[in-house]
DNA sequence: TGAGTCATGTAATTCGTTACATGATTAA
DNA sequence: TTAATCATGTAACGAATTACATGACTCA
């Protein structure tokens, strides 16, 4: 509780776009977020009673119409948006990052060539699949959310992956070239 | 022990630099690879001993020239050698992403636009100094480590950072014509 | 009839951070 | 003399993943 476990902030940012329930909401990080963030399956139950226990969220039971199976949608309350609002303007927490790609090439000297070669090769044919996606998920958008108060957010979000992706590219290429080049020079 | 915790290689990947001791192991880790991977600091003592006692790292105590302070120096063993070998070649395992300026953004119909754009104006500065930093080190490394074996991979790792930190710059100047107009146009 | 997905949850384990604990050395 | 850094370690907590557990519904 002290200002880290930010799954019930993801949760409420999601109800506040509508109101879903658990499995829609895992959907919709997993469509949506899961790019630059993402939760684990086991944290998404508990942390939406805990929601509802702090008056964050309430709760209804919805029989589906065909059977006995329900489904719990939830929704946001005011006090939940303000909870919400108040996370948003804190400062933003440092990422831990964490690459094991750059870390296995920072200790390059230890292996074959071939080996660095390969590892940015598979990352970079990794990028170019994400690039696409972005790149679909962006038209996407734009033709089927056109009047959403969200989509200006979301396209920036996903012009980052967009930005970032290419950069990355970039990158593969020189150091590809690199490593390429190796033994050949000097 | 199923391939996730990488505290042991990045500590054997240390070790195949050269023989250190743990508190020289954690300063390295901060000036080398802080940027994309970071280790905490309860972790390497036990992650030490756990190599000496799967016999990849030997530990000899020194005794300082002048006191009774002792300092456990760790050397890779060529069972260490293989061992970190074994875990380079291996397919590099995705990082969990997790950016909270992305996920704050994302949410950021929520709050006034002051705030979203406050957040990636403090992050651009961010990034500005980091990548300075890089450009600095960069001087530094091709000067003091001209021979190495580990020059050109210290180098590729940190062109990322620097490739990365430019992208990031673009997006937020993009990011902040986008904020900073809305309302304006349409 | 079997695979895939919808749907909700719990338990066990591992991982990671932070704080604690101790004490020597060095430089201002 | 006091703050910073060197130096090694443990304990407690919090977070995250994975596996487990259950069962209905849907479509091929």
């Amino acid at each position: 509780m002290n200002g880290k476990n930010r799954t019930k902030y993801t949760l409420l940012g999601m109800l506040a776009i509508e109101p879903m329930s658990g499995y829609e909401i895992k959907k919709a990080i997993e469509r949506s977020t899961s790019y630059f963030w993402s939760e684990s399956d086991g944290q998404i139950y508990p942390a939406l009673s805990h929601c509802v226990e702090k008056g964050w969220a309430t709760c209804h039971e919805e029989g589906s119409k065909t059977s006995t199976r329900t489904k719990k949608i939830y929704k946001i309350t005011s006090q939940g948006k303000e909870e919400l609002r108040s996370w948003l303007i804190k400062k933003v927490q440092p990422n831990l990052l964490r690459n094991e790609l750059l870390l296995k090439l920072f200790f390059g000297k230890n292996v074959k060539e071939q080996e660095n070669i390969h590892h940015v090769r598979v990352h970079e044919k990794e990028i170019k699949e994400g690039l696409n996606m972005f790149l679909s998920i962006r038209d996407n958008l734009k033709s089927n959310h056109k009047n959403s108060p969200d989509l200006k957010y979301w396209l920036i979000t996903l012009d980052h992956g967009i930005t970032m992706s290419k950069a990355e590219l970039k990158w593969c290429k020189d150091t590809l070239i690199v490593l390429e080049n190796a033994g050949r020079i000097s």
